[in-house]
DNA sequence: CATTTCGCTCAACATTCGTTGACTCAACGA
DNA sequence: TCGTTGAGTCAACGAATGTTGAGCGAAATG
């Protein structure tokens, strides 16, 4: 119908994005040095040296699968817990796969740590501006902690008292705890 | 002196225990997958094969040598918060290499997963039974989340806000939060 | 239609790594 | 002293993996 189904822009387009699916699902699953070229080619019905071609390295792979559409900074219309809380699930659905590929990643790969770390950081100089009592940036460093904390037990280690949790529970339970932080 | 300084069950002693520091290290350094046999030879000052022969796969070596001194259970004669969070270093030094070694792994290593998971289960288990209200068992687990963010910010990630904070600091400004959690 | 462009594959290379088997040499027991 | 044991080394194999270059065939271009 509509123009040729097949032409070349249009095609390099689609692979291109079916490659970055396949590695997105594949280093969130195992992380980056468990991920081979080879394995996401396979997922992404390709041959390996194509993967190569278009990202030309594994690593250039890896950080153009697993940019972070950039966490959204506090808008400040929110108070900052209930902002936190929000992130855990009740407005957002799971995790991006390229976050859970990140954070898969980050103590076993160097890059994806200082990423991370750098994206934290960050995190936690807007939460100490928010709250801004006494040792702030302390304590909200300790709200992102607690949040990091909670999200690899529940989505990647899956502890069994949180599986089955909802986040809006999990979410109701964590209230007072970030509010212990952020009022000090 | 005292007889042949080199007897060879002594011998064989001291090495396996140079072996076994050395793969602590670097496990603890890198994990599982980028921790080579050969580097961790080479750390004891050993022949690669020697190390084979001694634990006999890679996999056997890490099982060994990250063997936890299996989490102290609650004695109960603390109450459950201050318990924890003198774990978190007012008590205890920094965290043995093995510990470390596990939780870098536990991302990237299935195995290394499981028994976090395992280990952190029991450790919910008992916290639950300690707080014992309502939503026990969910409080209980965020409480453990929280304590392993917070290590793996502190110790794994490095965060700056509390790469310099001491576990002293950290603990005081936690407490308020855990407690939280363990009251209801 | 002829020619060029380029998405894509095939086969291979170089390296790294876990693992193995033959061998060396000092400690040990008779 | 002599044969045995066992700690430790050396060289190599086999598999996996990131990466490369030549080549095929269809789409674009004139």
């Amino acid at each position: 119908m509509e123009g040729t189904p097949t032409s070349r822009a249009e095609r390099r387009r689609r692979t291109e994005e079916r490659i970055l699916s396949a590695a997105r699902a594949i280093f969130a699953e195992r992380g980056f040095q468990r991920t081979t070229i080879r394995a996401v080619a396979a997922a992404a019905e390709v041959d390996p040296a194509l993967v190569m071609q278009y990202f030309g390295s594994k690593q250039d792979l890896f950080e153009r699968a697993v940019r972070i559409p950039s966490i959204p900074p506090l808008d400040g219309e929110l108070e900052p817990v209930e902002e936190l809380l929000g992130r855990i699930g009740m407005k957002m659905g799971p995790l991006p796969q390229a976050t859970l590929a990140m954070m898969r990643s980050m103590l076993t790969h160097p890059d994806a740590a200082e990423e991370v770390r750098g994206k934290l950081d960050g995190q936690v100089a807007q939460l100490a501006d928010a709250i801004g009592s006494d040792e702030a940036e302390l304590r909200a460093a300790l709200m992102v902690s607690t949040m990091l904390g909670v999200t690899i037990a529940h989505q990647l280690l899956g502890l069994t008292a949180l599986r089955d949790a909802s986040p809006e529970r999990i979410a109701e339970a964590l209230r007072p705890s970030l509010r212990a932080l952020a009022d000090g």
